[in-house]
DNA sequence: CGCGATATTGACCTGAGTCAATATACGTGG
DNA sequence: CCACGTATATTGACTCAGGTCAATATCGCG
């Protein structure tokens, strides 16, 4: 049994959302690819950065929708609450993937709450002037269609497994969804790199923590993957692959 | 109880996918809006028409993805197949709504299957040149985007439901849903324009037909909606959305 | 070292699925 | 235009996967 956390805990402070890691940022966005460095630079100073400690609120669900926001490190969760007050985790994002609004309607509200999932830092821009840039740079918005595509396949492609998928494989099709954004591999395994508890994993996989738990404990039994308080290694890859897609 | 279907079933057949249709389409597009009527007519010509019968697959998940398709008439329905063969309804669009493929990769394939659920008229243009538009025209492509990104805002509060919500307001939530896309005022009541049968709205909520079945025959009971073979009226609109919105 | 958050495990319950029988509407062809 | 046959819908009896409730264990932080 493994002892302490392996999840690495080296993060960026909050303060150090600098200049030099703004602009690494930006010019590495898959949406900005295409642009030049002079743009980059006039773009940037439109961007603030700002730090967010583990757990913190970075926007709520219904409040007014003015800023899209950009993960610049760190690990954030996109969430919804349902009529009965459970979590429903919709995403998670890693550096470099948007989040927020894309639109500047004064009457726009976030459709889910924001938080930092680990300490973050994201940058953030007015919508307003995120659409000028997509109006006087085309490829940057067909860029960001293309991702908004991937994003609602996606989300398809849950409420497929939801619908149809028993509780192993659902908790499993998570698991390699996971490892395959965040996987870092070390001794153990194919570790997910963010802490991620049962209940995390049970609002992803529309399931209570004790159901998790239960699968979880057999797949561990099992080989299949090794886990602890708030971190889950995936060790036979092909096992938990073989059981998704049966 | 009412005797026949009470559906609309004039359909413009097959072979009326006519210029005229054709120009007032296109010219209506939602993310067309912005383009002058020269530029319609410019882009016209790249788009073919085609007539589909009721039930006919326009394409199928895992296919090629090449084109871009265009509701001109009549009811599109996108789905998945679960392993297990179960259908999952993902979609239903009408009139000026687009699906298909996005891109010009050689290699994507298209994640869901699109059917006629009635006789459809649909135009389609290839990936390709469609993205050229887009390019040449930010306007078009930012439209799109918010049509992307509302389609995602649906997927994700489709998955709230079905995650956390009891059968009879998943059933409630998606007929309300309907209604407003399209429903239309008559004699009974608000009626939902579409061949809709006890499978199709089992495949939108994932749930099973008898289930659905039984949910319904309570709703007619209590007076809430009137139903019949393929077909869902709303009566008492208020009384559903009190239960959705418990 | 001790406490609170996290995780596990068991016993029991229940909402929705399954299986099966029956009913009813609609299209088809005589 | 009616009779028949098939697809659609209803209803009931039974089952079971996963939820609920509750007790206990364990980790890691302060």
């Amino acid at each position: 049994m493994p002892r302490n956390t392996p999840l690495d805990q080296d993060h960026i402070e909050p303060h150090m959302c600098s200049m030099d890691l703004r602009l690494y940022i930006l010019s590495h966005l898959p949406f900005f690819q295409g642009l030049s460095t002079e743009q980059i630079m006039e773009i940037n100073p439109l961007f603030v950065d700002r730090g967010y400690d583990a757990g913190e609120l970075i926007y709520a669900e219904s409040n007014p929708a003015t800023r899209l926001f950009v993960v610049a490190d760190g690990i954030v969760k996109l969430t919804q609450l349902s009529q009965s007050g459970k979590e429903v985790m919709l995403d998670v994002l890693k550096s470099g993937e948007f989040f927020g609004s894309l639109t500047h309607e004064p009457k726009d509200q976030y459709s889910e709450s924001a938080h930092a999932q680990n300490p973050v830092c994201a940058l953030s821009i007015e919508g307003g002037q995120f659409r000028q840039i997509l109006k006087m740079h085309s490829q940057v918005a067909i860029r960001i269609m293309d991702i908004m595509t991937e994003r609602l396949k996606e989300s398809q492609e849950m409420v497929r497994m939801i619908s149809t998928a028993p509780v192993d494989q659902r908790i499993a099709f998570v698991l390699l969804k996971l490892a395959d954004k965040l996987g870092e591999k070390n001794e153990v395994g194919l570790l997910i790199q963010m802490p991620l508890s049962r209940e995390d994993i049970a609002n992803l996989t529309a399931l209570t923590t004790e159901t998790v738990s239960r699968v979880m404990s057999q797949f561990q039994k099992d080989g299949w993957i090794k886990t602890g308080r708030q971190w889950v290694a995936i060790v036979q890859r092909e096992r938990l692959m073989d059981l998704v897609s049966i």
